[in-house]
RNA sequence: GGGCCUCUAGCUCAAUGGCAGAGCAGCGGACUUUUAAUCCGCGGGUUCAGGGUUCGAGCCCCUGGGGGCCCA
């Protein structure tokens, strides 16, 4: 692309509304551009990593030299400028620290001039020098030449307090260059996923990646974002859930299949929401809600390890949480008549269940089965107590209208959601296989958004069709990523994303 | 949706209704061993926006906006 600049009248007058920083930094690169310094080159020859100088050397005595002379590159994080030999500290990209010196008697007086009237805190640099050991016992290169290898035109905030929390979200930049456990977040969210994939390849699962951007939205019960494609003038939907997709990838045969992307729903955004988000999903057939379970314990079992080398993870307030060993199971209505300290079932009668809401300060909304009040009473009663990995399991038929029917009890059906530390991290299924029974389903869902449940699923003519070729038994499961990573960190979801939607500025 | 807290210099934060400040950062000067160096000097503000009360508002009141926490 083809970028034509002009100096204007009006230029000098726009820096001159800048703050005196900003303004300082682009005087400084114009009088770099002016005296032919190019302060953004686009090739700079840089010997080694500053963590592959420290590897090289790691125990030098005070004052040693090495004879090794070395290109280092890094941000500058540290600038002591005195009169005739100065200090800095480089950063590399790892967040790797390393110091420079720049002597008079090595760099020749115009270089050391030209870094000391040239060089910010936060610039790029690249120094060549021999390593050498500073009289303090401090590692460095003693700069036999420098360059800029990039200007910065703002100035770092301060090192030595954390940014603002808004500041943090707004500019991730900025905090991951300050901020090293920022950057440890993202690795250990790369590792984790990574962890997945290499779980299910151990498994001969396939991964897949199934429409965003779709006619339909279903899989799942939230309210959907809305688009419009201009080619074919249509309204689309922003994925909720790839659920429907990954079926009629088994129906055609692809018996362990899953995937790793982001679904969009259009609802609140708090500490464990956030309007996009990155969702696992996998199917096996012949499996159940027990073999996916079973799949679930190992998956997070091994991205632990991987990412920490143990099942002992330690959150982010200094707390240890042990996610080894075998999981709890609790059912739905077991924990909850435990916690009313009163039996409910599947057959209690709603207008019961209503009085147990009122008694507890559960709201109830006009368009709610008792399928629906027992799982909002077991959100508010039980949900917050269940620390340790639970699985919680059998869940009424009424609000879960893809899953198969429990094998023994009549209005339940084979459905698990695993809650850690009172959050719900992971959902499974025995899934819903025959097609007539799936049509009734979406039928009553059709009634349900009739009476003003704006969650309920729209009625997949293609979908059925697919499972009217036949869809082989298979347990299904679905792992929030972002929330995986809140459980083994103890971080909020904003923390675990690197650039959560904020409001404009 | 409700309640509470918060928004001031590049960053992090102070400031009884009475001259808008500090630390770091910046600018000028000194310093060949500094580690958030030290010393001397200097600049830097639409106090989130708009309205109101007042002799006088960063502070009190109202409306709106951003952020956070708690509740539902």
């Amino acid at each position: 692309m083809a970028v034509v600049t002009q100096d204007r009248p009006g230029r000098q007058q726009e820096t001159d509304d800048l703050p005196e920083q900003l303004r300082v930094r682009r005087e400084k690169r114009q009088r770099m551009l002016d005296a032919g310094r190019d302060p953004y080159p686009v090739e700079v020859p840089r010997t080694h990593t500053v963590a592959e100088v420290r590897a090289v050397h790691p125990d030098l005595a005070p004052d040693e030299r090495t004879g090794d002379v070395v290109g280092v590159t890094g941000r500058v994080v540290f600038l002591r400028n005195t009169g005739r030999l100065c200090f800095a500290a480089v950063q590399d990209g790892d967040g790797t620290r390393l110091q420079v010196m720049l002597s008079l008697a090595e760099l020749g007086e115009e270089a050391l001039a030209a870094w000391k009237a040239e060089v910010d805190l936060g610039d790029h640099v690249l120094v060549t020098g021999e390593v050498v050991c500073s009289r303090r016992g401090e590692l460095s290169v003693m700069a036999a030449s420098w360059r800029m290898t990039a200007k910065a035109l703002r100035p770092l905030p301060v090192l030595h307090k954390e940014l603002s929390e808004e500041s943090r979200v707004r500019q991730r930049y900025v905090d991951l260059i300050v901020r090293p456990a920022a950057r440890d977040v993202v690795r250990t969210r790369a590792g984790v996923v990574r962890a997945l994939r290499n779980s299910f390849e151990d498994r001969g699962f396939v991964e897949v990646e199934t429409p965003m951007l779709q006619v339909l939205h279903g899989g799942a019960a939230a309210r959907p974002f809305r688009t419009h494609m201009n080619a074919f003038d249509i309204d689309l939907f922003l994925r909720i859930a790839p659920e429907l997709y990954l079926k009629r990838c088994v129906v055609g045969g692809i018996e362990k299949v899953f995937e790793i992307n982001r679904n969009f729903r259009n609802e609140g955004a708090d500490s464990s929401h956030s309007p996009e988000f990155a969702m696992l999903e996998a199917y096996q057939a012949y499996g159940s809600y027990d073999t996916v379970a079973l799949l679930t314990r190992e998956l997070v079992q091994e991205a632990a390890r991987a990412v920490f080398g143990t099942t002992t993870v330690t959150l982010a307030d200094g707390q240890a949480y042990d996610l080894g060993g075998e999981w709890a199971q609790v059912t739905l209505h077991g924990s909850l008549s435990e916690a009313l300290g009163e039996e409910v079932g599947v057959t209690t009668p709603m207008d019961r269940l209503v009085a147990l809401a009122e008694k507890h300060d559960v709201p109830v909304l006009a368009h709610y089965g008792p399928g629906k009040l027992v799982e909002e009473l077991f959100e508010a009663l039980v949900a917050p107590t269940l620390h340790a990995p639970t699985f919680v399991r059998d869940y009424p038929e009424e609000t879960s209208p893809l899953t198969r029917a429990h094998r023994t009890v009549p209005g339940l059906t084979e459905k698990w959601d695993l809650y850690v530390r009172g959050f719900e991290l992971a959902t499974g299924y025995s899934e819903l296989v025959d097609p007539v029974v799936q049509r009734e389903r979406f039928a009553q869902q059709a009634r349900n958004a009739e009476k003003g449940d704006d969650e309920a699923m729209l009625l997949d003519e293609d979908f059925l069709r697919a499972m009217e070729y036949g869809m082989p038994p298979a347990g299904g499961l679905g792992m929030g990523i972002d929330r995986l990573l809140m459980a083994i960190t103890g971080l909020g979801i904003r923390e675990t994303i690197l650039f959560p939607l904020v409001k404009p500025e």
